[in-house]
DNA sequence: TGACTCATGTAAGAAGTTACATGATTCT
DNA sequence: AGAATCATGTAACTTCTTACATGAGTCA
């Protein structure tokens, strides 16, 4: 259901080719919501079959172009003001530390200095960004921007926590 | 594949029925790993006919509880040392804020202002489970807390956000 | 006895992943 | 000419959600 919303979404702002949706998708809307081709080709013809979006153009090695109609900006505009956020997240890395305690202390720190470590070229990624986009001037980008914000706070927290976690798990007793 | 290994990593820890995982899965497991009634029951059957876990007791309403084989904790163990955590996190919230900007301003606002709220909340249950639960002693009870202690560090950082995103946008100049 | 909780299952459908399949254009 | 990228699709399978279905024990 998301994935739908996404699409409405990005096709809300103006045109894109299914490509061109893909490619957000590996990038940064990726880190909210990946999405394959073979995912999101499908979603992009049921949409078309209810009218939620209408192709607006062809290119040229036979892509096409989309944009959504205003049904489908009501619809995002729907999901947006009327429906509750899905809370109910899946994350790996989470569960994984409750079960820690079965790695013996060396491959526990091993583990979290693993994670500090993705985490720490993650944030890199997401500075990177930062750096690389002029100053937010439309409300477009000035929502990218929060988005942005957001996952480099989060990131920030979870480097600071693994470092911790490392220290704690250095003065556990042996068993 | 993770609810599998969720199950195996507490049927690692101890005997458990699968209505008393299903506990576990409403409860603290839930906010990492989802999972309703309908995919565990036929998960535990597929783990006992792949001689993962085994069952070891029968208790008073058809009851069955189980426990991790040899092959199973071995499976765990390899899960937790030999596999790389999915970092591909679908985050139906964070999507949204890449569409913040269809909103007005107010209604953004007004959108934040619930999303600080929810995580206000949230923090104040997971604060009241540090506080019921004892210091912890075993290497269990350590890995629970590390995980517990995670959540809350994310959402004190998305709760800041959320007031930063929401300053942010009253000072959105007018369309 | 009626409501509630405990306890387990199945079935249909939606969403997501992996693999298969094809062809056009551009660049070297 | 060959490789890389652009561009779209389908099929099989796994995972997850929603709904259906049943029955035992407990408590007021």
């Amino acid at each position: 259901m998301s994935l739908r919303h996404a699409l409405l979404g990005m096709l809300a702002e103006g045109p894109y080719t299914g490509w061109g949706l893909l490619k957000h998708f590996e990038g940064s809307l990726g880190y909210a919501w990946p999405a394959l081709h073979s995912q999101i080709y499908p979603e992009l013809a049921r949409l078309r079959e209810t009218g939620l979006i209408e192709q607006v153009g062809e290119g040229p090695r036979g892509s096409k172009t989309y944009e959504a109609t205003a049904a489908g900006r009501e619809q995002v505009w729907r999901w947006l003001r009327e429906t509750e956020p899905d809370r109910g997240t899946r994350n790996d890395p989470l569960l994984r530390i409750f079960f820690l305690w079965l790695l013996d202390d060396e491959d526990a720190v091993a583990w979290l200095e693993r994670e500090e470590a993705y985490l720490t070229g993650l944030l890199a990624e997401l500075d990177a960004i930062v750096a690389a986009e002029p100053p937010p001037a439309s409300r477009r980008e000035r929502s990218f921007r929060l988005a942005l914000e957001l996952g480099r706070a989060t990131t920030r927290a979870r480097i600071e926590w693994a470092r911790a976690a490392r220290d704690d798990v250095r003065g556990w007793p042996a068993v």
